[in-house]
DNA sequence: CAGTGGTCTAGACCACTGG
DNA sequence: CAGTGGTCTAGACCACTGC
């Protein structure tokens, strides 16, 4: 590992008027180099890394500055840190996270989400980028995207309409019917088949009135107000890698939201 | 301190069948400590707490054992370190938190929130707590509560109507007058003048419709969306300390979240 | 320059998991 | 029981702030 501080400064004075040296410490030096082992799909979503003790011989550090990566990248979420096991590669197929960026919740006490809604794919098709779809994934107009909308239906009432946009790059081959036919969660088919794992996203939120094709399928009345959820997802690098586009009827649910 | 582990183990052999004897890390107990300072007002907002090496020996554990109770409460925004200067109670009268809470943003770019939004105070007086204000402020029905509605304009434009209710207990002395003359930040002048600090809070979201007094002061029509958003605030012991009912205008802003 | 938080190390021991 | 992460300590040194 390149000692600490600034990697091999070029003369005793540095050039006034510049940006600063930027001092580094080591532990986010390795934080980095864990991050691309996780971008290239050295270790999996799922799988362990290597124990602490063998990282920090792998790097030439101690293994307390190793501890402090890998304590960031758990805070992040990228890692997920098991006493007695190990560390592992943190993945939505597991069953405590499944729905880990839905905010929406129902308003009497129990958590719905149990009775895993059901979806209804309304539509799937591959199509060209319109111009704000494609600013919103990085992409140009005109190029290629895989475009669904799905109904989820909570004990039965239609709840959410949901539109998505994914780049057809980074999900080369997948078909309308693989997506279509898939029954788990769809952040767990990404990283399984795509190599492409979610890891945080931004949300707007507007209130919005349903145009006719909206309110017929989410069956209630042109009059009524919807929560407009637009999401965009992006993956390790920061790469845009899903859009969203939300209604959400908020007669019966709520979006919950924690401010720390 | 206490040494770590359990204290005082009773037998050798738990009870078999109850809860797990929950061994408590010291840094942990050390945290609930500093949390019992803050309180208690031992240090106010915006002051020094005592140096990490000074805690030590208060607490007569290792720097390094404080530090990382310090790490924590940082994390939770309960603290500030600075580097080269001290470690410090947060506050919300500091500029780059003014709105630490507000999440509504101008759709374009440049944030408004400097041109620091026109306050009109619609009502503000003292009432008993209606079912369910004191369900949320954790009163009974019927208590003292100070109660409040606002107007926030942007560049102008009604843009919040957000109602307010305050406990009267922790509260007491504070009147409409005084609450109706104050231009900072309202949760600087809790903090300066009744100690409570305001910590974390819990959003509920939906879409509405306005009625017709809350239309005209927002000045829009009545068949028009709105995001209502119900904020229950707590301060340090989790107590609740404020609830707001917010009707936000989402032609110009949105609200924005990140989910990480 | 003294005092603060920030980094890094090395080692001991504890708690938890699985074979 | 061996191997993992989790805690705690002690000490050295670095970076930043203010006097």
């Amino acid at each position: 590992m390149v000692s600490p501080g600034r990697p091999a400064p070029p003369t005793d004075a540095e050039p006034a008027g510049l940006a600063a040296p930027a001092f580094s410490p080591l532990y986010q030096q390795i934080k980095g180099l864990i991050l691309q082992s996780l971008q290239q799909g050295e270790w999996k979503p799922g799988e362990v890394i290597p124990s602490e003790f063998d990282l920090a011989a792998r790097y030439k550090v101690s293994q307390g500055t190793v501890r402090k990566a890998v304590d960031e990248l758990a805070a992040d979420h990228l890692l997920v840190r098991r006493q007695g096991r190990g560390t592992f590669v943190a993945t939505h197929a597991e069953q405590h996270v499944q729905y880990r960026f839905l905010r929406l919740h129902p308003d009497s006490g129990t958590v719905d989400n149990e009775g895993p809604a059901q979806r209804d794919f309304v539509d799937c098709r591959r199509q060209r980028a319109s111009a704000d779809v494609a600013r919103a994934l990085g992409l140009r107009a005109g190029d290629p995207v895989l475009q669904s909308r799905r109904l989820l239906r909570f004990a039965g009432v239609p709840t959410i309409l949901e539109d998505l946009w994914l780049p057809g790059g980074p999900f080369k081959g997948l078909t309308a019917e693989r997506l279509m036919q898939y029954h788990g969660p769809m952040y767990a088919l990404f990283e399984s088949e795509f190599g492409v794992r979610m890891v945080r996203a931004d949300e707007k939120i507007r209130a919005v009135l349903p145009d006719e094709g909206q309110a017929s399928l989410l069956d209630v009345t042109l009059g009524t107000p919807l929560l407009s959820v637009e999401r965009t997802a992006y993956t390790y690098n920061d790469a845009p890698m899903e859009l969203r586009r939300g209604l959400y009827r908020t007669d019966t649910h709520h979006y919950r939201n924690q401010l720390g």
